[in-house]
DNA sequence: CTACCGTTTGGGCAATCGCCCAAATCGATT
DNA sequence: AATCGATTTGGGCGATTGCCCAAACGGTAG
């Protein structure tokens, strides 16, 4: 026995789930209502019941799985002991992203997107700013210099190799760790440029 | 006097700089042969004349404002005389794209595009080799160890930082290039994980 | 002047788009 | 059994899509 609300909400999780898949697959903007409904194993006009646009869904699905996977992030980064052994823990649970696999590249898609939607945009600045406060404020318990700052970087150095790894293949974790744990290190002298 | 296959080279100019525009604008996808028609002044019909294909004109653009920004890069890298100074430069001269300006909506649209488009993806990695290994020999002349994996970070960090700089005002270059400048540092000890 | 050829025009084609809606369906309640 | 409200169905709406093409245009050569 299933109410007609049960199998509603049942019906919202499958356009979540085929929107999560058709985004990374088609692009954001080649994503279409039917094809997402088809995906989805339900009728087209079912999109526009639970959901009151084509971009509302997207946009729920996006910004949950970020929310998801940021937030996986922060207490796997506190099990290491120090910010070294974060940064190649993370690299290295970051080797399952090729960065032409569908969470890699559903997180570009909305990065991208967010440029042209105001509420996008609010909303993955939230997650973003949440996420790199938790990373700043493990790097400063553990003494590390400017943990804004270094937060921030490493934050986007991480979605830059991301971004960059499907068109240079030596972007391994085994290779950018190293480098990257250097940003641990101490100020290098260099002019300041007016 | 004009002959007609001067005309002709105009328009195809024509179409590409409306290309440079409405990417940025309203996505690459969003970009329709009618709407690049309009911006470039010319009728619709130009477009599949000068043109294979609506994806062409996006494709050429995209790889020529890259390939003409990239290759602007590397001499004013080498006009620094250390890395921790090149690295200044370059981030300053980056404090002129926002995130969200035509230049950098292009990059990162082409970067996502490529991962669908097999002909875009292959000009992208060799533009991306190219200007990885200018400066990493640059880098490696420098004294700076492990010249091409610090240059492969360098470039993702940089396109990351772009990436997030409209999520994230506080990305200014003058708080981000003390942080990436630790990048050219010695390597810091850390467990290796299995 | 005529013939020629690369360029340009603007409308047409079939396909697809987001969104809408009247009607059908289904379990729950009276 | 009758009724009700939430959910589902599938087709229809006007607009837009990429691409095509016959016809017009305009400078150059014979």
């Amino acid at each position: 026995m299933v109410t007609a609300s049960e199998r509603g909400r049942e019906v919202r999780r499958k356009l979540l789930n085929a929107a999560l898949e058709l985004v990374p697959e088609l692009g954001w903007n080649a994503v279409s209502t039917r094809a997402l409904a088809e995906r989805a194993g339900v009728a087209p006009g079912l999109v526009h019941y639970h959901f009151s646009s084509l971009q509302a869904v997207l946009r729920e699905a996006a910004v949950g799985e970020m929310r998801r996977t940021l937030g996986a992030a922060i207490p796997e980064f506190e099990r290491a002991g120090t910010p070294a052994d974060g940064i190649g823990m993370m690299l290295e649970s970051l080797d399952a992203y090729s960065g032409d696999d569908p969470a890699s590249l559903m997180f570009t898609e909305a990065y991208l997107v967010s440029a042209r939607d105001e509420e996008l945009r609010g909303e993955l600045a939230g997650l973003l700013a949440e996420f790199r406060d938790g990373l700043a404020r493990w790097l400063g318990e553990h003494g590390q210099g400017s943990p804004v700052e270094t937060a921030s970087v490493l934050a986007a150095a991480v979605d830059g190799v991301l971004l960059h790894r499907p068109l240079n293949p030596a972007l391994t974790s085994s290779a950018v760790a190293p480098v990257l744990r250097r940003i641990l290190g101490p100020d290098i002298e260099g002019e300041e440029h007016r």
